[in-house]
This record gives C-alpha cells, sequence and structure tokens, in this order.
DNA sequence: TTGAAAGCGGTACCAC
DNA sequence: GTGGTACCGCTTTCAA
C-alpha cells in the first residue's frame, strides 16, 4: 500500500495536480474550481483517505505549522508539564508541537536547534541550556522568532518567559524568618545558571535586609549529578557547627527531596530542628510527613504566554521583545515552621 | 541571512550540487572525488556553517533517522520519564525523536499517527489510547515499523513492550494478604485501558486463589478526569459500612496520592485502619506519612526495549513480532502495614 | 475554470 | 573525477 500522493488523485481524475492542490486546500471557491470538481476532488481524496505529505508541504512552503520546544530534561516533571501545556495550547491554534531535550549541554542544544530549523519549524520556544549563547545570538540575527522561557541569557535582547526567581526566594526566605528563624542557609547547585543565581540572590538579599550576615558556609552547592551521599553530607555539614542551620531554602524541587531524605536519615527534625522551604513543587509534597511549603512556579501560565509570543511573532511585524516575569506563589504547610 | 543551500556551494565553488552532496555525506573517496575537491568543499561548507535542509533530505531518501514517539500524556511523570530513556537512547543510534501527546483520545492519537507518517519518521513508538485500533492495524498492514509500548492490543499481532501488570496487581494484593488484611479493595479509572484491565484482574485473581470472595463494592472506579471530591466519596464509601475495607491496592500513581489525600482528609490512619499499595511511582513517596509501598515500573528498561525492538525492525528484515512483558517490583514501605 | 511548469533543497543514476 | 538531470510531493504563478 503506496501511500496516495497528489498526482495519484490528479491523474485518477484526469484533472491537473494543480486544481486538486487549490481544492484540498480550501482555496476552490476563491480559485474559482467549478463546484461539481470540487466535490469529486474532495469526495475521493476522502475516500481513498489522501494525506498530503508533511515533508512536500513544507519544502515548498517553506512553512510547517509546527513550533519546536527544547527543554533541558523532559523527564523533569516541571519541562514535561510545561511541554504539555505548550502542547494544547499550540494544537489550539492549529499547530503542532515537537519537543526535544539538550540534557543541559549547550553542544547539543546547538545541534538540536539546527536540526530544527532545517526541520522546517516555523518558530522556537527553548528552555536554554545557557551554555549556548552563540546560537541564540545567531537566531536573533536571522531574525527566526523564537521565546526563550524559564531560562534566558540576561544580557541578550530576547523574547522570554520566565519566573520571578528571585522573589520567590525572596519569599521562601522571609517566611522562614517569620516563623523566628534566624541561621537560614541556602541548598543550590553548581550550574551556572541564571535561575539559580537569581534564587541564590533573592535569598542573600533578603537576608541582608534583615540584618543577618549570610556566612559562606550557609551555602551549599551540589553537583548536578549529585547522588544521595552528598546530598546528605552537604546537609551534616550545614546543620551542625559552625554553620548550626536552623532553616534551609532549597532552589529546586528535586533538592528539596532529597534534602529531605538526608534530614530524616539524620534523624533532625522537621521543622522543629530545621525549616525549610522549597522552591518548585512536587505532586506529593502536600502528603510528606511533614509537608512541604513551596514556592509553586507559574507552569502553566508560562507555557501559555510563550505560545501567545511566539504566535505574536509568527503572525511577523512585531519587531521588540517581550519580556515577561511571571510571579509565583508561597504555598505554606507545616515544614516551615509555624508563626 | 539567506539559509545556504547545497547549490550556493556549488555555484561558488564552480562545481556541481551532484559532487558536493556527495563528498558532503562522506561518500567523497568511495565515489573517487579528487582529495583537493574534497578538502575544498569541506572547507567552504565548515566555514559557511552548511547544515542540510532536512526536509528536502526527507523528501528525497524517503528517510529522515528520526523516529516518533506517541504518549497519551507527556506531562505524566511515567510517559516523562519512559519519553525522555528513549531519546537518548534512539540518539545512540543517531536517531532523534519527535514526541507528541494524544490525550487519550483516539481520534488525537490517529492524527498525529498520520502527522508523523508525512513528517517522514522511520518508525512508531506507541503508547496508545487504545481507542484507535484501526489505525493500529493499518499500520500493520503497510508494514510501517512500530512498537506498541505499556498499553496494547490483546487481540492484534505487533511489537510491544508492557509491563507484567497481572504480575504487579497481584504481588502488591499478596502483600496485603501478608500483613493479615483481607477486606482489600482496588481502586481504578472507569477507562477502557487494558492495562487497567490486567490489574484489577492480578487482584481478583489473587484474592480468588486466597478464598476471599471479592464483593462488588470493594472495587471503585473514577472517571478519568475526577475530582479530589470525587476520591473523597469514593473511599468514605470503600471504609464505611458495607465494604469496610482494610486494604486498598491503587491502580495508578496519582490515584494513589489522591486516595492519600482523600484518607487523611477522613482522618483514617494508614496503615492501621486501612494499608495501601500503589501500582506505580511517584518521587516523594518515599517521603510521604507513611511511606507508600508502590508497585516500581521497569520505565528505563521498557524505554531500551522499545528502541531496540523499533531499530531492529528499521534494519529490516525481522518479520515475527516481538512481545515482551517486563517485570515489576515491589518496593516495601510502610503503608502496606507490616507482617 | 483548468492545466502546465517552475521551484523548494536534496539524492543518485548515468554520461562524459 | 565530475557534471547533468530526473525525481521526491506539493504549491503557486501564469497562460490558455
Amino acid at each position: 500500500m503506496k501511500k496516495l500522493t497528489l498526482q495519484d488523485i490528479a491523474s485518477q481524475l484526469n484533472i491537473s495536480k494543480a486544481t486538486v492542490s487549490i481544492v484540498l486546500n480550501g482555496h476552490g471557491d476563491e480559485k474559482r474550481v467549478s463546484k461539481a470538481t470540487q466535490e469529486r476532488i474532495i469526495q475521493f481524496a476522502r475516500e481513498k483517505n489522501y494525506r498530503a505529505n508533511h515533508l512536500a508541504r513544507g519544502l515548498s512552503l517553506g512553512r510547517s505549522d509546527t513550533i519546536g520546544l527544547i527543554v533541558p530534561n523532559i523527564g523533569d516533571i516541571y519541562f514535561a508539564r510545561i511541554a504539555r501545556r505548550i502542547e494544547s495550547k499550540a494544537r489550539r491554534s492549529g499547530y503542532n508541537v515537537v519537543y526535544s531535550s539538550s540534557g543541559e549541554s549547550g553542544e547539543r542544544e546547538s545541534e538540536l536547534i539546527h536540526t530544527m530549523l532545517s526541520r522546517g519549524v516555523d518558530g522556537l520556544i527553548i528552555a536554554s541550556s545557557q551554555k549556548n549563547r552563540e546560537e541564540i545570538l545567531k537566531l536573533k540575527e536571522i531574525r527566526f522568532p523564537f521565546v526563550l522561557i524559564d531560562r534566558f541569557y540576561p544580557e541578550i535582547e530576547t523574547n522570554f518567559v520566565v519566573e520571578d526567581n528571585k522573589g520567590g526566594a525572596a519569599q521562601a526566605t522571609k517566611q522562614l524568618l517569620k516563623t523566628g528563624r534566624k541561621r537560614i542557609g541556602f541548598v543550590t547547585l553548581k550550574d551556572d545558571l541564571e535561575v539559580l543565581h537569581q534564587r541564590l540572590e533573592g535569598y542573600r538579599h533578603t537576608m541582608q535586609q534583615n540584618g543577618i550576615p549570610v556566612e559562606d558556609n550557609w551555602v551549599g552547592k551540589l553537583d548536578y549529578e549529585y547522588a544521595e551521599s552528598d546530598m546528605l553530607e552537604q546537609i551534616r555539614t550545614l546543620v551542625s557547627a559552625p554553620a548550626k542551620l536552623d532553616g534551609i531554602v532549597f532552589a529546586t524541587h528535586f533538592l528539596a527531596a532529597s534534602g529531605m531524605r538526608a534530614l530524616k536519615e539524620l534523624q533532625v527534625r522537621i521543622p522543629e530542628d530545621i525549616a525549610l522551604v522549597s522552591f518548585g513543587q512536587m505532586s506529593a509534597f502536600d502528603l510528606t510527613e511533614p509537608p512541604v511549603t513551596s514556592v509553586a512556579q507559574p507552569l502553566d501560565e508560562l507555557g501559555d504566554r510563550a505560545v501567545e509570543i511566539l504566535l505574536e511573532n509568527l503572525g511577523g511585524g512585531i519587531t521588540d521583545h517581550r519580556r515577561e516575569i511571571l510571579n509565583n506563589r508561597l504555598e505554606i504547610r507545616k515544614s516551615c515552621g509555624t508563626i
């Protein structure tokens, strides 16, 4: 069963490819193809279950009604959720979405961008590894429509939709301060990611504002591919002298989860001995013991806005960049202690 | 900045498209293109950062080195993880992966299959909505390479890689029996999904084997889009007379999570009043109170095998179908009670 | 109202 | 060794 082509239809109906194409693309009336011919074509196509070849169509049109989405890791629930949202939203505007993971590698990200371009995507939504400045600049230079999400390059003028990392971390820190903690630490990754810097900055800034000098040993940094044992070590250091923290803000949901594991293993009581807040959520954070206070990230809004902005750009004509910073909301539960 | 094409290179170097194509595809030596020419071409291409157009290439070749992945919902951590695994694995064999969510809709799934085909993917991995028998049959008929994962059509002969749903549910049920429970119920979705049927069957069978007749009101079924309040109602019914269960097996990880929420709200003690086991995991199930006993699904293996089988098929020549059922492992924690 | 033909960017066969 | 060219399947302009 060979795929049916336009030419096949044309031959079998004894009309030209051109007419068939016009009719099947809904331009029949406007191009004054006779009702009868239109009817025959449509009927035949439906009957034979004709499907246009996207490859050929894209090649000819230079357009594919497809947008590409590149994320660091689709296996991370955060990006998976955003991806899903983007997909539904885009679909409602008639766009398909193809996604891929860069694995936090700048090189891979660059490769993916090229693959997607050469596949003829009309636009790109990228949660960048931030190790790929060159390629982003190039995209900008050729005026290819794209929107950065979650991660962006502060010094490059682009469209972006991000959350208020600094503000979120500030909220988290303030909450711990409110419950009477003073020796509050921050656990993050060593990675050079702007979002992490900003979260750290939000924490530092808040501490400073409240007259508490943050000591170097209050901030723990782990490798991206840390083992649970690394976390255990880190936590052990943070809870014992000289740091002797009484509160911790975790920079990501998975850091918070493994941090809790470590705390439990060390038999540190939460929130009595150590209060904690997670930046980012996990679906069971309300079921843990204690339930985890977390900074809820505006996933849906982020996905929606990214698509909206991209579509604006695809429409063409837009020249200035959209730079949106979405608020996140603190979900207060028991882990941060009570006021 | 217009995209550089093969023809551009050819013109600027005063040689033919054909030669450029040959060289850039690494067939220079075999086609006896002079070293000098090869050098010039490669040099030039690198300098100008030439990237072949995948669309054109695919159209011409009828091959794209891409495999398509269709899942019900990429926002579900289960599928997101599998997707990630499939992506890495495929990549190592030189394949790109494009994925999309069907949203459990047979129609959408069918659409996606067609889109992917017309985009020239070389093969397909599908976690089917199971509302799309027709399309799957058609794929089979045209001998298009594909592998079903997680969900399959028992009566259609295809490649598939699934987990042992019946066995997993049996393990879960046995564990509850071991801890002395007798009135064990099962909470699942109304959806007509083979995996769910099999899990239910595994539970029923085990109960029967142990001489405990399962009463109708021991099995709760929720709509796919259930609200937390529906779950609450369901649980309330199951724990009170006449059912008065002392153990529950939840058919999916998210059912287990919201089931726990409901139990907590109803102030039912776990595992004292109700012991529970979840089919499927969530990343924080070890941090909940109590930690949740769950059937660990072989995500990685499933993804890996799917890719391996698909690649075998792409190689061609394979005619008989691979039907693999992977074992899952019970992770015992406190929620199922102690022996 | 319809058809012929060029072109999108590659690949590959066949001459020279 | 290298070049010409047909073709992949579709869109679109122009002519009839």
